[in-house]
DNA sequence: CGGACGCTTGATCTTCTTCAATGCAAGTGG
DNA sequence: CCACTTGCATTGAAGAAGATCAAGCGTCCG
């Protein structure tokens, strides 16, 4: 009855390697399928999908950080957002993908096929609540994403950046970052070196900790929230 | 079996007139309910509702426009979307209302009562269906925005915005705004005075002509479309 | 008529970008 | 093991885009 399949990513070049654990879906419902499906692996930089590209399968991220992004004409590159594990990625309204995917560090995602005309399917009540759950939150977050693009200051960005992954973290102070620079440049719309500046004068404050680039620990959490809007 | 009741929003001070035409739910499918509804006025600039209220409804535009936008405690605003005849506007993840929804112009609009966990029901899969490719088209609406706010330049923004509501246009070149520039300026990630020095730099370009501050002609559409990106 | 309001325009200032150089750590090959 | 390369991050100086501050202007409406 159901027509959901895992398959191998085209693009993938490792393989073969078993998860240690079962994804959980905590970002949201799991969307189908009971049947069994096969975890791919992409290295630091690869492609999972393109924008443009069908939109057969979608995505759930078993270990590692995924990024969904857009590239303009210009070259300007805009990340959507990035996913960590248990989020779900790939979920179009249309039947191709309007964002490209691509791993932040070396990660395993597990593809479900899509299947029906918005490629899930809506066996049961609970089951479209939470789909409709799955969507309103991407809603709320593409919207919490376009208020901080549209009317924050370089400092406000960064402060709500490491706010946001502060929460993720253990502890709630420490944070080790996935992503480069220039992945938190084109995720909060400024330059690199506008974030490794502001990074520094954060650090000069006496607000943050940088002890190399991609650990970084909130020693004024306090003065961060002040900068929330 | 629906227990779905249209209902006067308490700060509604017009009341009374019936609206001539029913609503097609042009912008996605009609959420449900089969019950009367009563169409609610309101004049310019009056709120439908605050931010951070209880959602306990949602609504439609049945004629003129309304913005549904976010204020900032720092005083900036952001709009997140403009609502014309048709659209639904409203439904929200959460029990309260995340945007304050108010009347652009003199408008009508109905109200549904929210009713189950999500706010809608799901009464059976076609249905449920719909619900979801309504939150994915307005997934698919923020993230453009986010886009729009995060790479684009003055210019290309103002472009993007004429070209979107000329497709709104009946003939495609004549543009009636029915929002002022503060509108625009806080749907745009700008300022009134940056967008009407934009406007004022594309009518010295001929690539539109302005004969009032709400009525635009694009004389020469393709040059906006150069700057779509 | 006169005031209010929205829009436009000009001058100046700030913020962020761009361009350029340097530093630093990891990987490579002799 | 050490020079050399390479890629990312940081920092500085200069420039540009847009914001801010400040008038003016036209229109609508009391």
């Amino acid at each position: 009855m159901s027509n959901l399949q895992a398959r191998s990513a085209t693009r993938s070049r490792a393989g073969g390697h078993s998860p240690t654990t079962r994804p959980h879906w905590s970002g949201g419902p799991k969307p189908d399928s009971d049947l069994p499906e096969k975890p791919l692996h992409f290295g630091q930089d690869m492609e999972i999908y393109a924008q443009g590209s069908a939109a057969e399968d979608f995505f759930e991220v078993v270990t590692g950080m995924v990024r969904t992004c857009k590239v303009l004409r210009n070259g300007r590159r805009q990340i959507d957002a990035f996913h960590t594990q248990g989020e779900v990625f790939g979920v179009e309204a249309i039947s191709e993908h309007s964002f490209s995917a691509e791993a932040v560090s070396d990660c395993t995602v597990i593809s479900y096929r899509r299947h029906g005309r918005n490629g899930v399917s809506f066996g049961d009540a609970q089951m479209s609540e939470q789909m409709f759950g799955f969507a309103m939150r991407r809603v709320a977050r593409a919207q919490d994403h376009a208020l901080l693009l549209g009317c924050l200051s370089a400092i406000e960005k960064v402060a709500n950046f490491l706010t946001e992954w502060a929460e993720h973290s253990p502890g709630g102070t420490d944070i080790t970052l996935a992503m480069a620079r220039g992945d938190i440049a084109d995720y909060l719309g400024l330059t690199i070196e506008t974030v490794s500046r502001t990074l520094s004068h954060l650090e000069r404050e006496s607000i943050i900790a940088i002890s190399s680039p991609r650990q970084i620990r909130l020693t004024n959490p306090k003065a961060l929230q002040v900068l929330h809007s």
